[in-house]
DNA sequence: GAAACCCTTCGGTGGACGCCGAAACGTCCG
DNA sequence: CGGACGTTTCGGCGTCCACCGAAGGGTTTC
């Protein structure tokens, strides 16, 4: 005979309206910082933060500390299979399948990582960079000569980068990618550059970007960097 | 964009133990009246009621009235495949696939509603005597003078069902097949005649019946009703 | 009609929990 | 180091709800 399951842990997690919109807002893959998340369910920081532990507790969502910040995501796709299928019952609404949204897409091609570059075009130079010799080491990324003259002709601040107080470089794991690209003041350089250059212009709302033709052909032809259009990008 | 689901309904009904035990015990597909469920969770008739209420509300459970009996079911396919993958993240176990437990099985074959035949001898029996003339209609099931006599050379106290107070047939909604069987004192006389001809005999626990080797017999041969062995009945 | 039975509805009670602001903790920046 | 920032922890408050017993409605049986 089949053991009972308790549906109690899962179902608490489930029952009140904040946490239903935090589950909705990671159904599409994104991973997601507590204060985003408070906002947008309207509930205070600190009551987010105690839903979100009921929600991680429960075994839906994992966290992922990064600096000062808390990224929290789906556990896994099993748990966006699960709640689909609630979702059938929720609404008889027929079913969208599980899927990246248009704006995640936007983000997983190219975004700002607070002042550097993240998403594809983040990971994409930094393994460029780390494969011709301006960078080295697979977790630190420290700037080589190589990397400081190369950069230097980009026109990225690079003398600034190396004398702040803050790190010169620093390997930031990327959310969408689940690789490291550059962060540190070096990174932040080159996102300001990129910014400044017209290689990549802000996206409408938050942190996305538009790499524009000349940033596109730009890592093209220096780094053989290809950048799928978003709007085309083929997802999953 | 998808329009955001609303989790809280469907997490609210599954998160208290009461609840959960309630849909463990119909996960298998079968029907069970309020009290069974009451006294297996270990909770009152009242708290049970309510309980169900919600559980009908938000969609997961369906209600259905029979004489003084209210039998509540899983609402479909759709919920326990739902509740299945939700397993998954309760706990760790691999799944084992949704079907009849081997109990829910023997229910179906053959069982007792009260005091009369249910299950496919139930309705077997009953389609097999509205073939052949011995109730006539669908609803009313009324006893033909046909009928009367078969059943009198079966030995079932007919004249003693004809005279009683409670109406002597009545259709009873069978909740495994969806078909009615016979009911009433009829119904009561025919099962106490199966029941004492050694044709069935009372399972080790419950409602359950086993049909004998000499009633499997009968059945085939009188009304060419075949019964699949219980333990090698094909579930779905 | 009367009694037995099943179930639901109705009050009332106690505990659980969602909510917030204040404070503490850790990180980043100059 | 000092200030800014994101997040969590802590206390306290108000509400919701799971629970029960008692009462009421409906059905079956005698």
């Amino acid at each position: 005979m089949a053991r009972d399951r308790d549906f109690t842990v899962v179902g608490r997690a489930l029952s009140t309206p904040a946490r239903s919109v935090f589950l909705n807002l990671l159904l599409d893959g994104t991973s997601r910082p507590a204060g985003e998340l408070a906002t947008a369910a309207g509930v205070s920081a600190s009551t987010a933060s105690e839903h979100l532990t009921v929600l991680v507790d429960a075994g839906l969502v994992t966290a992922r500390t990064q600096g000062r910040h808390r990224y929290y995501a789906l556990a896994g796709q099993d748990v966006a299979a699960a709640l689909e299928s609630l979702g059938v019952l929720a609404d008889a609404a027929p079913v969208s399948g599980y899927r990246r949204s248009r704006r995640a897409e936007y983000l997983a091609a190219a975004r700002f990582c607070y002042d550097h570059l993240a998403g594809r075009l983040g990971t994409g130079l930094t393994d460029a960079w780390v494969r011709s010799g301006w960078l080295a080491g697979r977790d630190e990324l420290a700037l080589t000569d190589a990397g400081a003259v190369g950069l230097r002709e980009l026109g990225v601040d690079v003398d600034g980068a190396v004398t702040a107080r803050r790190p010169t470089t620093r390997a930031c794991l990327d959310w969408t990618e689940r690789r490291p690209h550059l962060a540190g003041a070096l990174g932040s350089a080159v996102g300001t550059r990129f910014l400044d250059a017209g290689w990549v212009t802000r996206h409408r709302s938050g942190r996305g970007l538009d790499v524009t033709d000349s940033g596109r052909l730009l890592v093209r032809e220096t780094w053989g960097l290809d950048l799928v259009e978003p709007g085309r990008a083929r997802v999953r």
